[in-house]
DNA sequence: AATCCACAGGAAGCCCGGGAAC
DNA sequence: GTTCCCGGGCTTCCTGTGGATT
């Protein structure tokens, strides 16, 4: 191949895409489908403290992809939009508690945003003048001084301020529900600032970790966001295409297909459009000018391989050499693979690589383990007077196993190892 | 019917790192 | 800082077991 053809091909091709930008995850659309109801709960909810009443604190829950945080995104952009001329100003913050994910940097968090607001209000001297710091730095001070920072910049103005804890489960499990507690609290001290906590989360289960007074402040109103159905998906999914993809590139039943395995999979919108952007890239690599069903298939298959080599590559390196021993087996033998057999490879390549050998009880228990995540395939089977044991398969196609395992143990092949004799001479 | 293989998998306890409590 | 506690990884020791073989 001349490389003066190098690009030709992929320049001559008429484009498939007009924008993915659109079919990527980070995109949020400015019209959610199918969320109709939930976004005017949502805003009823949350437009309340606007006419004088009380505000109520939110949770939601729903699965991941089901539009939750674009929801609450959406609406509270608009509650901000409409509150300029209310007597009181709404300030939304935005908080994801997998980044921001203790007491302190959520404090220290809304603290600094609030100072920032401010500022922009009165302008820095006035606000020095109160006696305010900068800012409160990301560690250092005593946490009830950060809160007392917070809670005065906060009170200084009649607002409404709207924090979205965005999967406040994972807060709740790594630091516990003390900041929820203070949060929820605060409404009864504060004088002429109010605040509204949102918790969004797709876990129901950690409600039963939260102290109870919490529990029920923060669910005060409750909305669930279910899971798209098929056809709904497909409508999302056409909406997005029509923006995303050239006029007539789709073939038939593409949108179809993508709806249809992500509805499998709880109705995941996120899932669908992963699919749906990943078959068009596989379509326009192939440089052909449209995307078919048989694409759809391909990326689909390419979304799960992507996902199996990702949780190979994060096993533990015991269990990697526990697999690694598979996949020799897998190679070079054609009889059953059975414990006995990785416990022997596997002690070969402890010794080679220089790892503690583990105990075959231990490494039953890690064949267990990768059989739960669907590496490999262990039944228990019995072979009459010749013993119990599991019978081992690989679920993955052994090139991706090795890839994956390889780089942390670069062994070539079974021949290389020294093995007991009644191994080798299958 | 009894035997016996090649493990499965339960129970108890050791060791170690990390976080909470003092 | 020290102490305490907890959980995870691991070992040791153990009992249990389906069915071909005797």
């Amino acid at each position: 191949m001349s490389s003066e053809g190098l690009f030709d091909m992929l320049l001559v091709s008429k484009p498939i895409f007009k924008n993915r930008e659109y079919l990527r995850p980070s995109y949020t659309p400015e019209e959610l489908p199918h969320r109709g109801e939930q976004i005017h709960q949502l805003a009823r909810i949350l437009v309340a403290p606007l006419r004088g009443e009380t505000p109520s604190n939110l949770f939601i829950y729903g699965k991941t992809g089901t539009g939750k945080t674009a929801s609450v995104k959406h609406v509270v952009k608009e509650l901000k939009r409409v509150s300029d001329h209310a007597p009181r100003m709404v300030e939304p913050v935005y908080l994801n508690c997998e980044v921001v994910n203790t007491q302190y940097r959520i404090l220290a968090t809304l603290a600094n945003t609030f100072l920032d607001k401010l500022r922009e209000r009165y302008g820095r001297e006035y606000v020095n003048s109160l006696g305010f710091p900068e800012s409160v730095p990301m560690t250092g001070w005593p946490t009830d001084e950060v809160y007392r920072c917070f809670f005065r910049a906060l009170d200084h103005d009649p607002q409404l301020a709207v924090i979205v804890l965005d999967e406040i489960d994972r807060l709740v499990l790594k630091s516990g529900d003390e900041v929820l507690y203070n949060l929820t609290r605060m409404n009864s001290d504060l004088i002429k600032a109010k605040v509204s906590i949102v918790g969004i989360s797709n876990d129901l289960n950690f409600m039963n970790y939260l102290d109870p007074r919490v529990r029920s402040s923060l669910s005060e109103e409750e909305i669930v966001f279910p899971p798209y159905n098929a056809l709904q998906l497909k409508d999302i999914l056409e909406k997005r295409a029509e923006m995303s993809y050239v006029d007539g590139v789709l073939g038939d039943g593409v949108i179809s297909l993508c709806a249809a395995h992500a509805a499998r999979e709880h109705g995941d919108a996120r899932r669908a459009l992963d699919l749906l952007r990943i078959a068009g890239e596989l379509a326009e690599r192939e440089g052909v000018e449209m995307a078919t069903v048989t694409h759809v298939r391909r990326a689909f298959e390419k979304m799960e391989k992507d996902k199996m080599v990702e949780v190979v590559r994060t096993l533990p390196s015991q269990s990697k050499l526990v697999l690694f021993s598979v996949v020799l087996l897998t190679e070079r033998n054609s009889r059953k693979i059975v414990t006995g057999d990785v416990y022997a490879v596997y002690r070969a390549l402890c010794r080679q690589s220089g790892l503690d050998v583990l105990t075959q009880r231990r490494v039953s228990d890690l064949i267990s383990e990768l059989d739960m995540l669907g590496i490999i395939n262990a039944q228990i089977i019995s072979k009459g007077r010749y013993g119990r044991t599991k019978e081992i398969t690989l679920s993955i196609p052994p090139i991706q196993a090795r890839a994956a395992v390889q780089e942390e143990h670069p062994i070539d092949s079974i021949e290389s190892l020294q093995l007991p004799r009644q191994l080798t001479l299958v």
